[in-house]
Order: C-alpha cells, then structure tokens, then sequence
DNA sequence: GCAAAAGTGTTGTGTCTACACCCATGT
DNA sequence: ACATGGGTGTAGACACAACACTTTTGC
C-alpha cells in the first residue's frame, strides 16, 4: 500500500475509462416558514421504493453541469428558483446502500424562500413542518434536518436571516422568522438591538400602519446585505489587540 | 418544466442506466502542525496534465465503498491512515472543467494528524506550508485553503485542538499549536483559562521538568473528550432562561 | 540572588439578557 | 381614557482580553 495513487493522472484516466461508476444525483432541502412553522418542500414518491413516501425535490446530474446547477434544473421542476434566496451545498451522501439495487451518490443541497412567496408546486408536492416530518424515503430524513442545523446555525454567526425575510419587514415579523427557523423563543427587544448593532440591518425610516386593534405603528427594516456574511467571525480565540 | 422528476424511480434508473456518468474520485487536505507550522501534505505530479505541480493526495471511488472508506484507503498509500486523528467531509467540486478530458468529481476531506507524529511518506510525498504553498494541481489550491478555515472555525467553536494536539502537553505547547493554525498570536493565559471553563481541558496532575534555563515547571493538561464536541454552540440568539 | 518560564489575580470592556418603562396609535 | 402593540433605558451577568504579579525551578 505504499505506490502512490494518481488520481487522474494518464493512466489512472485510463484505467477509469473502463471502471464502474456510480450514478449521482442532486438533492435540496428547501425551508420557508409557512404559517409560523419551518416547513420544508417535499413530494411524494408513486413508486417503488419507498411509495408513498415523501422525498426530498431532485434528480440525476447531466454532462457539462455542475452540481449547482443540476439542482437548480431540477428544482425548477418544483418552484419557480428565482424564488430562492439562498443555496448552498450541505453534504454529499455516499453508503452504498442507501439506494436499493444502484449505486448512487447525492449531494444535497440547501436551499431559502423568504416568507409570503408561496410558489405554485405540482400535485404530488407539498410543504411539510420539518418538526413533524412525514416517513421520507432513502436517507432524506437525516439530510433534511441537517439542513435545518445548518440553517440554525448560520442564523446566529451570519446575516442569513436575508433568506427567510421579505425585504421589509417589522422587527415583530423578524422575530417570528427567527423563533419559527430556531425552534424557540426569541426577544423582539434583543433581536433588534444585536442585529442592529452589529449593522445586519438597517432602518427604512418607513413605518408600517397598526392593525384595527391599535397599537404604535412599528418601523420598518431591511438587511444591509442581501449576500451571505459572515457577521460574528470567531465566538472566542479572536486575534489580540482590536 | 412541470412534470415532477423522479430520482431514483424506477422509470428514472432504467434511464439512469444508459446515462453518461462522472468519474468520482475522493481528495483529503491533511494538515498538521510541524515546525511550528500548519502543513499540508502533497505529492508531486510526474505527468500531465500539470505535470511537476503538487496534488493533494487521494484517488477514485470503488463500488461497495463510501466516499469515507475511499479516502481512508488512498490516503494509506502515503500515510499511516490510524495517525489520523480527526476525518471529515469537506465540499464536493463539480466544475465539468476542472479536470481536463475528463468529467470527474471531487469530494474532499478534511484530515488532521496530531503535532510529533511523523509517518513514512512516499519520495513523491511531502509537506508544505499551507501559507507558502507550491503550485497546485487542478482546484486543489482553494480546497486546501477552505481546509485551513474549516479548522480555523471549528478550533474556536469546537473542542477540535485535540486533533491537532498530543495525548498530554503543557499550555505553551497547545498555544503554539493553536498560533500555527489560527495564523495569529495566541495568548497562553486566556487560553488556558477559555478552554479550563469550557471544560474542554483537564490537568492530568502531572508536571513536565523544566528545560535547562530553568523555570517553573509546567503542568499537563489532556482534552476530556478526543471525539469532536461542539462547545460554545450559538454565539448569539441562545434560547431563553439558561 | 537572578533569570526563565508557568500560572494566578485583577481590572476593564464589550456583548448579550431581562425587565421596567415610555411612546404612538385605534376605539 | 384605555387597550394594544412598538420601542428605549438601564441594570446585571458573563466571558473574554490585557497585564501585573506571584510561584517554582536552574544556575
């Protein structure tokens, strides 16, 4: 075990030529919050295997693509993509038997609606709370709530919180998105004043009317950046000398 | 574009079947620190194409394996693959363009080897600075550098310094450690206090004689746990009432 | 005693949480 | 006036950075 391995070198090409080689496809796990839930788009499969069962929106990869792109071709299938605010790759899924009778890899990726679009979906696609997910097909499940952590995440140390946000909103609005993607409460008073003061988001100077019921009309905001940014770098072992 | 697709229906693998399919080939960026410096490890090309630049190591995907068990079994042809203290998945590059006659993805790994360890390596093999790096086969340039931030991010979020640290050492040790890979000074004094409170170090109770110029000797200290724990899990947004 | 290296005490700062209180509107 | 919801003031908790100081060794 000590000749060194060539990947694609001549002969390594050569020898790939002939090799078995797995199929692939792509995969999203695409989340919006409807209703006040994290829900995520799904359809159910008609067939074997796994009919019945909902899966994640997806398909092979072609030639001259890239994964990027394969699954934006496929969910266009599923949603209108210039729907999306933001996508990303998650991880790419290899065990050799999580397709019966292929060998198949996924890579899955994440993908954002912000809240309000609620694009039109084909018959056999639906959107399901990912707290309450129905049986899912092949490994769709554990994909599907890491993307859920993946979001969580990034929502805490990055402005990310543009993808599920339309693009003016209140900070009462904001406050539901978040505790809707997070899974737990959050305060209307300290949400503001850490993305404010971290300059994720700025004041429109617009306000927005009370409803019937009354109350101050509330001040409208908007994110600085409709980009990913990275807004909090390091919890800890920051470079010396700010 | 309204007809569902259907990955992995049957009607879809008959297709699948007769499909052109990539070449898939798992890559490992394996970094430790040596000299007091983040290395990665590279063997040079003999042949085109980019014959003389260096390549990470790495090598096709066999059927009835994962993408894990695939890096595992490449990277034994250059390194004692049980040195590995740390293995994970990094990103998968699909770029058609990325190798030359050849459609062929690229699923990377992040490897970590602990500071002392010193493997055999093959006469093509050797380590670089990862902040002085030679040229770079294919897109293994920016695959190396995300590795490095990888590990820059999870070393201040995650007990991950185990990865790059011996069983025991003292705090000096581990600061150098930390300053080779974070690429900026690191304080011995807060870092052992951060990494005390968060009860990700122990002492062990043991100390280590003093060099020849004397001093105080140094006591030892060991990571609590060596498999890879979040410990400082959402800079911001915690959930209420802790 | 002196130099060297390790480790602790202490102070300051910045960031977030919690909660009280004030503000602007509808009825 | 009062209810309703929005926004600010302020105090406290906490974690980390910085730096002075003490401790323990070799010479």
């Amino acid at each position: 075990m000590r000749e060194p391995t060539s990947p694609s070198a001549p002969e390594a090409r050569a020898s790939a030529a002939g090799r078995e080689r797995p199929t692939h496809v792509t995969l999203a796990v695409v989340l919006q919050v409807r209703g006040g839930r994290l829900q995520a788009l799904l359809w159910q499969r008609a067939r074997e295997p796994y009919a019945g069962a909902w899966a994640l929106p997806g398909g092979y990869l072609e030639p001259t693509e890239t994964l990027e792109a394969s699954i934006r071709r496929h969910l266009a299938a599923k949603v209108d993509v210039r729907e999306l605010s933001h996508l990303e790759q998650l991880e790419t899924r290899s065990d050799p038997e999580r397709v019966p009778g292929e060998w198949q890899l996924a890579t899955a990726y994440l993908g954002l609606a912000p809240v309000g679009v609620d694009p039109a979906v084909p018959e056999d696609t639906a959107w399901h709370p990912v707290d309450r997910l129905p049986r899912l097909a092949f490994d769709h499940g554990p994909i599907t709530l890491a993307g859920r952590e993946r979001l969580r995440a990034k929502l805490s140390y990055t402005n990310l919180g543009f993808a599920l946000a339309p693009d003016e909103f209140t900070i009462a609005q904001l406050r539901d998105l978040y505790a809707a993607a997070m899974g737990h409460h959050v305060s209307t008073t300290n949400l503001q004043r850490v993305l404010v003061r971290r300059r994720v988001l700025e004041a429109t100077g617009a306000r927005r009317d009370p409803g019937p019921a009354g109350g101050r009309p509330a001040g409208l905001f908007r994110f600085r950046s409709r980009e990913l940014e990275v807004t909090d770098p390091f919890a800890v072992l920051r470079p010396p000398g700010r």
